[in-house]
Order: structure tokens, then C-alpha cells, then sequence
DNA sequence: CCAGGATGTGAACAGCGGTTAACCTCGGGC
DNA sequence: GCCCGAGGTTAACCGCTGTTCACATCCTGG
């Protein structure tokens, strides 16, 4: 009964332990240069150990990847459910709550946003399987309120809606740094909204 | 003083010289898989032919993404300036010309899109510097339009908004295929359009 | 009809990078 | 005081993949 120092519990806050040491500075490594780029080696000296040491932590380079992608659609689509249900049943104001919570991740966590969407294909098929569906499950709940929002809207619409804001928000990582954090927020939040309530135009 | 089939000129029309197969099957199959997940091998099956034969086109596997990231940045920036021209000289009239040009070019080659923000990274720095230094000019294009739409937002705040229309725009080969291609269109031009000209909210 | 360049091919080479193996070193519980 | 497991280290292995080589082929122009 040692205290399972490492599995799902433990969190992120106290001391990092190891292993969420690893994960973090993989990510930044990963978002740099993409996963493929860089090497066991690289990872290991961005903690200070070297190399193979990694494997007493992780199965295998993959296994940190996915291990990484997994838990990144996880907080996601458990911080979107949280924020909606907080909302009450309004969905002008759900639509602000999501748009609020991705933002703040977004700005939060530029690295995991980059590694998210670039690196899911270096997963193998199980762990692909695994966050892709993870991910479907999140857009579904911006979908839900969406369409609540353009009644008569073709659920596809909806789909493609919510992934140009993701588009727009993850954008983060490509002009970050340019503006200071806060004034960032509001823009994005503010361009997120204007884009997610435009009706669709009519045909002439 | 041979017909030079394959330098600068010669387009992409008429039937495709064997380069310029090789570069499209690239693109599509660094698109899906990411050009380090690629091998010469499946590049040279794509077109018929087998691994090594690729040299005989280009220089290295790392040249061909070279030319595919190069073209592509010229060609955004070539047509940016050519519509922003088109449309006179009101602010307005240029941003739908530079909006209509970019989901024009998204919606009709996914795959590039795709690439090129997420293979940028693979290129030798002498490429890389080349690629961006295009890239910075197109955005600078967009800047410009949006600084006359927002007068006294600071320069940052429009380089940042720039950047948020393309991450929309661009999501398309995220949610490919969902929705009829026109429909698309008009969903994605009217989102980015609002979202472009969305005023910054005020402080409280 | 014959040289020759353009284009392909399959085999061999070479380097890189993930993974494993064998060995060290502590800090703590019986 | 000893044993042992957690966590590191370095050296070796090995498979994969970009690249090169030596050799066919075929179409073309003289």
C-alpha cells in the first residue's frame, strides 16, 4: 500500500514529482519542435538526468505523448462540462463560460494547445482512438449550445462553427508574447464571441 | 536552351511535369502523416515510382518541403496583394478581398494549409528564415488593412487579431468534408468578417 | 542506326535515435 | 548494520530511413 505516488490522484500542484517534471518539460520541448524532433536525450537534459533515465519513468517516448494528449482532452472536456453546468441554462451565457474557459487554457497552456493538434498523428492507433474521442466529446458540448443559440442551424454547421473557434483561439501560440496576457484575453474573447453568434448570411 | 520544363515558370497548369506530381502527392501525404512521418518511399509510390528515383527531382527530401513551404508563402502573398489592389482603396471593401482570398485558398488546398504551419519547423534555418520573413509580409498586409478599420488599436492588438482570422480560417482542415464547400465558404467568411471587425470591448 | 541524356531500379551504406543491459549509489526499514 | 528497491549512468544494440552507387531502359536527335 506505498501512497501511489504517481498515478491519476496527486494532481499537478505540490512539488512536481518526477514524472510531472518530464511531462511538462516534454511538452515545451514537443511544442518547440515538434515530438518526432526531438530526441530521448533532449528531454532528458531539460531535467537534468540524461537519456535512457526517462524509462523509469515511462514505458516509452510514445507513452509520454499519448500519456500527455490524453490528459490535455481530459481538462478539457471536464473544464468545459464544469463551466456550462455552472452557467445555468442560458446559452448566451454558457457560450461565454466555454469561450472564457478555453481562452484562459489556451493563454495558459500555448505549449499543450501547439502539441494537441500537431502531434496527435504520431500516436499509435489505440491512444489516437483514445483522445480522438475525447476531443469529439468536447466539441459536442460547444456544439449542443450552439445550436441552441442558431435554431435551424444543420448540426454540421454547428461543427464546423465551434472548430473555427478553436482555430481562432488556439492561435494563441502563433502571436503569443505580442500582447500582454489580459489585453490578449479580451480580444480573443471578445472575436471569439462576435464569430460564434454571427448568423449565418442569407443566400442573395 | 532546352524548353527549362521545371524552373520558376511553367505554372502549375498543363499536364503536371513529374516535380510538380511529386510535390502534391508530398503535400497530401506530409498533410495526413507529417512530413518527419513520411518516408521517401511512400512519397515515390505515391506517383508510381520507388524511393531513390525522388533524387533525381530534388535535392533531398528536406528540399521538397523547402519548395512546398516557399511556394506556398508566395503564393499568399502574391494574391494578397493583388486583391488588396483589386478592391480600391476603401478599408472595408480590401479586408472582404483579403477574407474572401484566404478561405478561397483554405477550402481549396487543405493540405497545404495544413503543412504549413506544422512542418515550418522541420526546415534548415536558412529556409525556415525565408519562409517566415514571406509569411511576415503577408500578415503585415492584413495588419495594415485592419490598423485604418481600428484606429489608434496599437499595431500589436491588429498583428494579433491578424493572426486569430487565419487560426479561423484556417480550421477547415479540421472539420473538411462536414459541410458542402459553399456552404463553408459563407459560414467561414461571415465569421471571420465579424470577427475581424469586432470592436475591443471596453474595460468594464 | 547509334550515342547519350533523362529517368528508374534494387542493393548497399551510414548515421541517428529509441530501447535495453549491466552496473552503480544512495536512503531507509527490519 | 545490512539489504533492497528506486532512480541514474554509460555503453552497446539495432532497426529504420535518407542517401548514394552501379546498372538497366528508353526516347531523342544527329
Amino acid at each position: 500500500m506505498t501512497p501511489d505516488p504517481d498515478t491519476a490522484l496527486h494532481g499537478d500542484a505540490a512539488r512536481p514529482s518526477r514524472r510531472e517534471q518530464i511531462l511538462r518539460a516534454a511538452a515545451q520541448l514537443f511544442a518547440e519542435r515538434g515530438s518526432r524532433a526531438v530526441g530521448v536525450d533532449d528531454v532528458g537534459a531539460a531535467v537534468g538526468i540524461s537519456g535512457p533515465a526517462l524509462y523509469r519513468h515511462f514505458a516509452s517516448k510514445d507513452a509520454m505523448l499519448a500519456e500527455m494528449l490524453v490528459r490535455i482532452s481530459e481538462r478539457l472536456l471536464a473544464g468545459g462540462r464544469e463551466r456550462i453546468a455552472a452557467a445555468g441554462d442560458d446559452p448566451a451565457g454558457q457560450l461565454r463560460a466555454l469561450i472564457d474557459f478555453h481562452v484562459d487554457f489556451a493563454l495558459g497552456n500555448p505549449a499543450l494547445i501547439t502539441v494537441q493538434d500537431r502531434d496527435l498523428g504520431a500516436l499509435a492507433e489505440a491512444d489516437a482512438r483514445r483522445v480522438r474521442s475525447l476531443q469529439r466529446a468536447y466539441v459536442e458540448e460547444w456544439v449542443a449550445v450552439l445550436a441552441r443559440l442558431h435554431p435551424g442551424a444543420p448540426t454540421a454547421a454547428c461543427r464546423a462553427r465551434a472548430h473555427a473557434v478553436f482555430g481562432l483561439i488556439n492561435s494563441t501560440p502563433h502571436s503569443a508574447g505580442r500582447l500582454p496576457r489580459p489585453a490578449m484575453g479580451k480580444l480573443l474573447t471578445a472575436m471569439a464571441e462576435a464569430a460564434a453568434l454571427t448568423p449565418r448570411a442569407g443566400s442573395a
